[in-house]
Formats: C-alpha cells, structure tokens, sequence
DNA sequence: TTCGAAATTCAATGATCGTTGAATTAAACC
DNA sequence: GGTTTAATTCAACGATCATTGAATTTCGAA
C-alpha cells in the first residue's frame, strides 16, 4: 500500500501541466472530474468506458505526476479530485479556462449523467488531504 | 515561396493546441511574442537566442499548425504574431491565462529588453548551459 | 483461507517528439 | 551573374508517448 506520489506544487512547471493536457482522453477525465461537486466521490472504475484498466492507470499517473489531480487510497479503490487549491494559487486562472475550453469541445470521451448520482455510498470522513 | 498553412481556427482542437504549449522554447516563444505590441513586428530571427535555426523552424511549426501563431512572408524574412482574436473567439480567455501562466515561469528562455525596441541588427551574446 | 474485484505493473509495439547537422530554397543586394 | 541572408527541409538519432495484453498486487468478503 504504497502511498502515492503527489509532487510539491511548486516543483510543477507549465509544460509539464500542458502536456498532460495533450491527450483526449485526459481532457476528458478533468472535464468528468470537475462535474463532480463532492470531493473525492470519483472512483477510478468509473472511467472504464474510457479506456482499458491498464491505459487508465497509465493516464491517471500522468495527471497525477502533473500536479493536476489528487488520488485518494481507500481499501481496494482510489479516488480521484483536481487539486483545485493549489492550481488557482500556483497558475491563477488556469485551471478553470482550461476546463471550460475542453468542456466545449464535442470530441472528448464523456460519462453518462446516471453515473453522477449512481455512484454513492462513501463513508468520507477519514482525514482529508 | 509556398503561402505557410494556418488551420482553420475551428479545425483546431483543444489537445493540440496543449501540445504545442508542451515544451519551454515554445512557451518562451509565446510570451515574447505577447511583449510585442505592434503586430507583426517579431521575425524570426529574433529568436536565435532560443536555438538553432533548424530547430526554431520545428517549434515554430507547431505553434502555427496548432493555431497559436500566425506567420507573414514578406521577402526572406518571416514575421509571428499570436492570433488573440480568433483564439478568443474559440476558447475564451484561455490564451491569456495561458501567456500569464508562462509569463511567471523563471525557466523559460527569454529575450533581452533591447530587441523590443524596433531591434534591426541585434546579435545577442546570452548563450548560457 | 480461498475468491473476486480494483487497480497497478511490466514488457512489447509503433508513433510521435525534440534535437542535430548538412543540404536546400528563395529573395535581396552588390 | 555570384554572394549573402533568412529560413526551411531532410535524414538521422535516441527519448518519450499511447496502447495492448498478460501477470501481479492488494484488499474485502465469503
């Protein structure tokens, strides 16, 4: 149960924050991601319409290792949250514009609605951050 | 003298233009180009500080068939601008958050003061690493 | 203690990327 | 004409990327 690396805010550069936003299938994760108003309610598996397990892994780190998003171990699951603090304060502004423009975009992979209510049942109170 | 292709701004797709904001030279591109108040004042052969002729020919390459950047032939020389209106009108506001972002990068490669200022026979001595 | 679900890791692939240096184009100037 | 200047193109290279599929880890539950 390696605990996961989230690098310091400060150590992230912006090329590296635009190139893990070089990919669709990321974009389209961040946009999913920020639809969800509870914290750390987003569950990996619920990304699998997006790609196989293994290629979801394989994004998900490059997220993660670009300072953009949080994941969260809990038994067998992860959660996942942008890291929406320290993103306006290390770049202001950028997250959200970078949202709203791949919100716009017809092209990204997209989740059902039903999934935004349907995936309940987090007993979120263990210590956050 | 082949015209330069520029994509059709609705052509572009917001994963590109990401990717072509992936990389430092093109970054330090960006902004200097946004210190240029007078349109199409930046040749460019302003940037040798940057790197080799061959390479600013690839950077610049991405930066325009990502949308970013515009670029005039007139004789030999060529001259860059950023296309804000058009950038604006597909992704508002993310342009500017995008150049004030790197604008706060101490990292990137950046232009001595002197060549803003109608800079005809400028030849840097700044190569550094 | 075994079983199954969630997710990662690993090795392999083909594609694209950043970089170099040499060759090439194209216009300008004597 | 020939030369110079500006910039691109091309072939090569090693590095990283996105993707696949199989093997592995980890934990919860039966």
């Amino acid at each position: 149960m390696k605990p996961v690396f989230h690098p310091d805010i400060e150590d992230v550069a912006p090329a590296d924050v635009f190139g893990a936003l070089a990919d669709p299938i990321r974009l389209g994760i961040l946009v999913a991601l920020s639809d969800v108003n509870e914290v750390d309610k987003a569950r990996c598996s619920h990304f699998t319409a997006f790609a196989s397990p293994s290629l979801l892994s394989y994004h998900f780190a490059k997220l993660r290792e670009a300072g953009i998003t949080r994941m969260r171990v809990e038994g067998t699951s992860r959660y996942l949250s942008i890291r929406r603090e320290e993103l306006n304060q290390r770049f202001p502004g950028l997250i959200d514009s970078v949202i709203e423009t791949a919100r716009r975009d017809p092209n990204l992979p997209r989740l059902g609605s039903e999934w935004l209510a349907g995936a309940e049942q987090a007993q979120g109170q263990t210590s956050s951050r």
